[in-house]
DNA sequence: CTGGGGATGGGGCCC
DNA sequence: AGGGCCCCATCCCCA
């Protein structure tokens, strides 16, 4: 893994969301810190602000919380009931189920209902579910679990802003749905189409379906490195980045990044470049903690099928790849390699401090990131030198020498001299997600913790250090003058 | 501290 | 392009 370079991480935690979703839930259930009541012929359903306003354009504008929007000609707080009575009360519970469930319930025979109700408050996820299924297959009751889609002719669709308003008449009045007239600071709708005259009470409504379109279009001068939602969801599930291919023809939105045509991909997550097709949902499951493959016989999941069906040779005792020099048999053939050293005698890893050998790569490392090896600890070579201060073992390979430059560096981060500079190292997901979480705010603030906390990590990994060499020269330097 | 087994994640090759 | 299979590097754990 390339060091993050810019010292960031992300740890994705996949169920937050929904836990979060669920508490609000529960608290609106409860009425706990609702800050807004809704009604629609006199059914009183408690909410809050800040999710209406997630979940629809309506209240987002209304309380000033649009992207923009200073906020001022928002309803203020003294505001906590607004009347929607252009909304049917089925309608409207169906729709404040939706917003805190992301699960649509309703009858066929209200889906109607629902289709207005969400075009009117600007959920435009909802509207076009139900214009799904009122179009496609009309009355379908069973299909209750309405995916949520951004199909739609985008080509149409033009600056708009609410088709209607508030009126508030006091803090304490409630407010109703208007046919916008230019609110101040906002243009009056760019294009009023026809309205849907079974919205009668609302005079002239507009149809709803391309005039809340425009939140969802993707944002054409996004930044080409920040994944939008689609693809952040996409990656922390099992698809691939992607772009719909299809939708307003392709080429316009987003810029059309052509992942799936390049073999190397980035990680959204950790931004690491995976080479190989089809290896970025493989990577993926590291962040997502996704183990879709279980083992049958004791049920431990694996994050890879390739790793199950190894595991599964516990189970029936194949280990195929014998020794042929004793009767021993391992299950991978690096096992194997290993234990040929054993006969052979090799042990091509030498310490080039000590000269101890080891027959390893992997115990030499340990030897050197370790205490064993005094003379590391004490001849402590400047960052970005080999620490050896001499070239290893003539025995090495020029392959070799390559690798323990790369590991020598990594071990002069990882076991002695801390993240360079602060840049937390990153080891890969290996490292538990706490001690990640650790090294990514281990900058200053991070290091004068753990020196207060006697060098160990929040949960007890004492091995870690984050000093660096500069810090280290320091403190010898200061030390230095000292004896002066 | 060391040797050894096993787990995990990335890359290459192939279908 | 996606996935299976394999190898490799690295890490963790235990004796």
């Amino acid at each position: 893994m390339s060091p993050g370079e810019d010292g960031l991480i992300g740890i994705p935690f996949p169920e937050h969301s929904n836990e979060l979703l669920s508490r609000l839930n529960a608290q609106r259930r409860t009425g706990l810190l609702c800050d807004l009541t809704l009604t629609s012929h006199g059914a009183r359903y408690p909410t809050h602000r800040s999710v209406m306003a997630a979940v629809s354009l309506y209240f987002r504008r209304l309380f000033g919380a649009e992207e923009g929007e200073d906020g001022d000609e928002g309803v203020g707080d003294s505001c906590s009931v607004c009347q929607l009575d252009c909304v049917s009360p089925d309608a409207l519970a169906a729709l404040l189920e939706f917003a805190y469930t992301a699960t649509l319930t309703i009858r066929s025979s209200g889906m109607r209902e629902v289709l207005k109700g969400a075009q009117l408050l600007g959920i435009q996820c909802v509207a076009d579910a139900c214009r799904d299924i009122l179009g496609e297959t009309g009355d379908n009751p069973t299909n209750q679990q309405l995916p949520s889609r951004r199909k739609q002719d985008r080509c149409s669709v033009t600056r708009a802003v609410s088709p209607v308003r508030p009126v508030w008449r006091s803090p304490d009045e409630t407010p109703e749905l208007l046919p916008a007239q230019g609110r101040e600071g906002h243009p009056p709708p760019a294009e009023v189409q026809d309205g849907d005259t079974r919205a009668s009470h609302l005079g002239r409504l507009v149809n709803g379906s391309s005039h809340w379109s425009q939140e969802f279009t993707p944002i054409p001068h996004r930044p080409e490195d920040t994944p939008s939602e689609e693809e952040e969801s996409g990656a922390q599930g099992r698809a691939t980045p992607h772009h719909s291919q299809s939708q307003g023809g392709g080429a316009s939105a987003g810029s059309g990044r052509k992942r799936k045509s390049q073999t190397p991909q980035q990680c959204p997550v950790c931004q690491k470049i995976i080479h190989g097709a089809g290896k970025l949902p493989r990577h993926m499951r590291t962040h997502t903690g996704e183990k879709p493959f279980q083992c049958s016989a004791c049920g431990v999941r694996f994050t890879r099928n390739d790793k199950l069906k190894i595991h599964m040779r516990k189970h029936t005792g194949e280990r195929p790849y014998p020794c042929p020099s004793c009767p021993a048999r391992f299950l991978h053939s690096y096992d194997l390699k290993n234990h040929l050293s054993l006969h052979s005698g090799d042990r091509p890893f030498e310490c080039p401090l000590c000269h101890k050998a080891f027959a390893r790569e992997d115990h030499l490392q340990r030897h050197r990131k370790g205490h064993s090896c005094l003379e590391l600890r004490t001849r402590r070579p400047r960052r970005g030198t080999d620490p050896s201060g001499s070239p290893p073992s003539e025995s090495f390979g020029q392959q070799h020498l390559d690798h323990m430059s790369v590991a020598a560096a990594a071990q002069l981060l990882e076991g002695h001299g801390g993240p360079m500079q602060g840049v937390p190292l990153l080891t890969g997901a290996r490292m538990p997600y706490p001690e990640l979480l650790w090294r990514a705010i281990a900058g200053p603030v991070g290091k004068a913790l753990d020196k207060a906390e006697g060098g160990s990590s929040p949960h007890g990994s004492a091995s870690v250090t984050h000093r660096t060499w500069e810090e280290e020269d320091e403190e010898q330097d200061a030390a230095g003058e000292e004896e002066k």
